[in-house]
DNA sequence: ATGAGAATATGATGCAGGTCATAAATCTAT
DNA sequence: ATAGATTTATGACCTGCATCATATTCTCAT
């Protein structure tokens, strides 16, 4: 579902300031969200406050449908990371967008199933692997996205949040990483080799 | 879609043994797998050969779709827990399946928002949380799924390959929940409470 | 350029859960 | 009923990463 066909269909675009909250834990689904602008990051937050980064959503991308589409409360804060221009689809209104456009039905599927081949991996990772392991999975995930010689646009503290390490160990690993030239740094920056 | 419509449309039923290998981390997608008869469950193993279950598969469900969908190689194995029945259905014919049933799309991206649903619970139980935490939010899923009343059907170490902890640590933690009231043991199997 | 806040860096200490060893209890097939 | 295999149980020790404390280096708005 491309954004400049719901602006098409009559759509409302809604801001959203960096740092506010779209939905929380607990709440009952009502919508679907597609980003225009902006970005967010989907978190869950233990008892003693940890942040998970669950995963990051950008413009073009959606988010929010599998707690709507089993009708499950969330389990995640979906937190606005820079300000954002977002699109609210209702519940019915979705339903009728997948009955609607053919091929959106398809593409929600592979998206669905992108997002299930992450969380396997990472799940394996946390699961059985060590700190070390862990962090060169999930930098080579992140960098297959980016350009070659592009830096990795991510803070320590963010892959700690999305490995479930604390930020002096993902410091210490990614040093170490770069010391066995298993990652290539440049000024600090974790940047895809050639 | 229901197993007896595969049938009818002339798909073969193929018997798996107890133990034997249905897909292995590497290969190529060629097939959906729809079970019959019997169970299968997927798991990753790490280097040092510890397993983490990804999921355990049943009759009237179907695995291997996400992979095939998005072209990717499978980065898990699945391999029967029973002896099994198992419908293959190879990639062309279930993208004509997804296209000649209406209703089959739709419980496909319901199934998969399930399985990212219980992906991303179990995520932030290993990246945040303690052992004992960890095994009373899996045990409390799973027995949402039995009768008040019945016993959970795991083994102390399946519970261990699914939370990424080691036997010893499940059977004490399972000890202190019981003793905790948190959880209903009877002879020495884990209830599910009225 | 400069200062404040964010991000990175590094050492010291503690502890949850892994590891290893050994045994008791249950289950299963004959 | 019995033996062998599987599962549960328990203690002792070890280790990787969390935690805490304290610098140093970057970033970027003014």
């Amino acid at each position: 579902m491309e954004i400049w066909r719901l602006i098409e269909k009559g759509f409302a675009v809604k801001k959203f300031r960096k740092d506010s909250i779209i939905y929380e834990p607990g709440m009952q689904p009502k919508n679907v969200y597609f980003i225009k602008t902006g970005e967010v990051r989907m978190v869950t937050i233990s008892d003693e406050g940890k942040e998970f980064i669950q995963g990051v959503f950008k413009a073009g991308q959606y988010f929010g449908e599998p707690a709507l589409l089993i009708n499950r409360p969330y389990l995640a804060y979906t937190i606005v990371n820079k300000d954002s221009e977002i699109i609210q689809v209702a519940k019915d209104r979705f339903f009728l967008l997948i009955e609607e456009e053919p091929d959106f039905s398809m593409a929600l599927i592979k998206t669905l199933s992108n997002r299930l081949f992450y969380k396997s991996m990472m799940l394996e990772e946390l699961a059985n692997e060590k700190a070390e392991h862990r962090l060169l999975t999930l930098i080579n995930y992140l960098l297959a996205d980016i350009e070659v010689g592009n830096a990795l646009r991510f803070t320590r503290q963010e892959l700690a949040d999305m490995t479930g390490l604390r930020v002096e160990t993902v410091i210490r690993g990614v040093k170490l990483l770069s010391s066995k030239g298993l990652i290539k740094m440049d000024k600090g920056k974790i940047v895809r080799a050639m």
